[in-house]
RNA sequence: GUGUGUGUAGCUCAGCUGGAUAGAGCACUUGGCUACGGACCAAGGUGUCGGGGGUUCGAAUCCUCUCACGCACGCCA
């Protein structure tokens, strides 16, 4: 379906046009004083200077040529020079049996973009044999938000966790492994059977030998050279290194799957810096050929200055001065890999915004040297950092950094008691059932918390504030979901039907809000996507939910006895809901039947 | 130093790309429980939009200067 407000601005075109005005100050916004209209133009005070009337003269000229339109209930010129629109309550009305006959679908009026891209999202970014920390959060949270934002308008989106997988990490846990199990096959040079398909370690063992080994090798020089002597045989062929690295890789992606999971985000590719390795000889080679990159202080670097900078931006590094290669080289040999393997029209890279710089220079090193095409976009989504109530970074309370297991752990728990304490005879839950809507509240807590916020703002985690059940929080969205639920139930269980019914003109203040809310959805997915910005959803379907816990407070429904009415409003209630949990299920997360 | 971002109510945040009286939530005060889920709703007041200057019919929004804080600036990722 066209947007509400691309209709209104059609036919205020056609006036504009009409009258001899020039077309593009038609626009149409929703209003700023839902006092005194619903929607205006402010097209007559633009125009006045260039037409050479006063403001109000032509405000009235467009007003009485949309006298009588179908679309409007009411068309009035006021003061300086305002448009003052009111909707029809039976075209609003249709609009919304539109947007309902979409149910099924689960699209409510949104239209698929006429041209799909394939897009790629670059996002998650954890570490092999790292434990999640509260770092990981918003760039999953983030990221998901966005690809489903992508999907739920026709884009084929494909998501990539690029885990960080290479490099002196892996060395050093092989190093570690070698001094408490010497005895194991994968450090015997000779050995040249099969290795063992089990994994000599456990996830958590595995947490814990980084974290030592990272340390020995700060303390000991000695330590750290052979931890770099295991990372170069490991990435030069060392069998039993390779065997092993396999072995932590698995333990590790199963583990990251799992907490993934719990945050309901998921990754249609598991590909790693390690993935991107075997593209690199050739792409260094191409650059070299290519005359871009050349030897600076030891190094080997594209210059990617360009005339309009204002500031000097560094060369982009591709091999260092030892020869080795950098994150630079890996990003951009993962972006030879990306084209290779998919072709996108678009990579996305929510990272944390500190690396700005950094992926200026990967994005330019890519066009210039080739790597991608003129028409491929490289975008990058920097977010925030995930402040706690002080507003330094989120720490624990002894100061260090905190596992997302047990920040999601904390609240869940949080959220069980909430909810258990709220029983009554009326909703009885057994306790399976409570730790799952917990998990459910809980989840919603955190996302909304992080989504309703603009993503490239720092912001303050604030545990009680997301919990809470009141204000501009998930739990809140839940619950105006719950209770809309709640009630559809009753109506059905009173042996009526959701289908064939259709939301009628409005007959109230509150209910005509409601159903123009509703109006709205389409615009904000596509406006909302295309700014990458999830919070735009947020702050869509907070209003959203008011207009519906205001028009439900002043209205009786299942005791209103005139039937066609009830109908009516059965049926906003069911469009209702279901643009909010679409909204939610483009944010990342669910809600349950009751709470 | 250079660049960049942020600065809006006591606190946490919006502000639809230049419009009318700058908005929400929390907190505070008050009212509504014979509850279609009161985890709600209604009412109450709070602002030198960091500061100065400018652009124009009109500025939180655009330009300029300035202050404060954060961040980034070649071999980490």
């Amino acid at each position: 379906m066209k947007k509400l407000l691309d209709l209104i601005t059609q036919t205020m075109e056609e006036a504009f046009d009409e009258l001899g005005f020039e077309k593009s100050y038609a626009r149409v916004t929703v209003s700023n004083r839902p006092d005194l209209c619903e929607f205006q133009c402010n097209g007559a005070m633009a125009l006045a200077k260039q037409e050479k009337k006063a403001p109000i003269e032509i405000a009235e000229q467009i007003a009485g040529k949309l006298s009588g339109n179908a679309l409007f209930e009411e068309v009035s010129a006021v003061k300086p020079g305002f448009l003052n629109l009111k909707l029809s309550k039976s075209y609003l009305a249709d609009y919304l049996k539109g947007m309902a006959r979409d149910a099924e679908s689960k699209r409510f009026g949104c239209e698929r973009v006429e041209k799909p891209q394939t897009i790629m999202i670059d996002y998650g970014g954890p570490n092999v044999a790292k434990p999640l920390h509260v770092g990981h959060l918003r760039s999953a949270v983030i990221g998901e938000s966005i690809k489903r934002m992508g999907i739920f308008l026709g884009n084929t989106m494909i998501g990539d966790v690029h885990m960080g997988d290479w490099g002196l990490q892996m060395g050093l846990i092989i190093t570690e492994l070698k001094q408490r199990k010497p005895d194991l096959p994968y450090f015997n040079n000779g050995f040249v059977g099969e290795y063992p398909k089990e994994p000599p370690f456990t996830i958590s063992e595995l947490e814990e030998i980084y974290p030592t080994a990272s340390k020995k090798s700060k303390e000991d020089e000695r330590y750290k050279e052979k931890a770099m002597q295991a990372t170069y045989d490991l990435q030069h062929g060392n069998r039993g290194y390779q065997a092993l690295w396999h072995h932590i890789i698995k333990v590790s992606v199963d583990d990251l799957k799992k907490n993934y999971k719990r945050l309901n985000v998921s990754f249609e590719l598991w590909k790693g810096e390690s993935d991107a390795q075997p593209y690199i000889p050739e792409m260094v080679r191409h650059m070299k050929d290519g005359g871009y990159a050349y030897i600076s202080e030891g190094a080997l670097v594209v210059d990617v200055k360009e005339e309009t900078d204002t500031k000097e931006i560094p060369p982009c590094m591709i091999l260092k001065s030892d020869g080795a290669s950098l994150y630079n080289t890996t990003d951009l040999a993962t972006i030879v890999q990306r084209m290779a393997s998919y072709n996108p029209d678009e990579i996305i890279y929510v990272v944390d915004k500190r690396q700005e710089l950094y992926f200026t220079q990967v994005f330019r090193c890519a066009k210039k040297t080739g790597l991608v095409g003129e028409d491929t976009k490289l975008c990058f989504l920097g977010f925030g950092t995930m402040n706690g109530k002080d507003g330094k970074p989120f720490k624990t309370r002894q100061g260090g950094v905190m596992r997302l297991e047990t920040l999601l752990t904390d609240i869940e728990d949080k959220m069980y008691e909430k909810i258990v304490s709220n029983q009554d005879e009326n909703k009885t839950m057994d306790d399976e059932e409570a730790h799952k809507v917990a998990a459910q509240i809980a989840l919603s807590a955190v996302k909304y918390g992080d989504l309703s916020n603009q993503a490239s703002k720092d912001y303050i985690f604030d545990v009680d504030r997301f919990t809470s059940f009141e204000g501009n929080t998930g739990p809140y969205i839940l619950y105006t979901i719950v209770r809309i639920k709640s009630i559809l139930n009753k109506y059905v269980q009173a042996g009526h039907d959701l289908k064939g019914i259709y939301v009628g003109e409005a007959h109230s203040e509150s209910e005509k809000a409601l159903q123009l809310e509703l109006a709205k959805f389409n615009g904000v997915v596509e406006s909302a996507f295309a700014e990458l910005a999830p919070h735009r959803i947020c702050a869509y379907i907070y209003d959203l939910s008011n207009a519906l816990n205001h028009f439900y407070h002043e209205t009786k429904i299942l005791a209103e006895t005139d039937e066609a009415l009830q109908k009516s409003y059965i049926a906003l209630l069911d469009l209702t809901r279901g643009v909010l949990e679409v909204s939610i299920d483009i944010l990342g997360f669910s809600a349950p039947d009751r709470m």
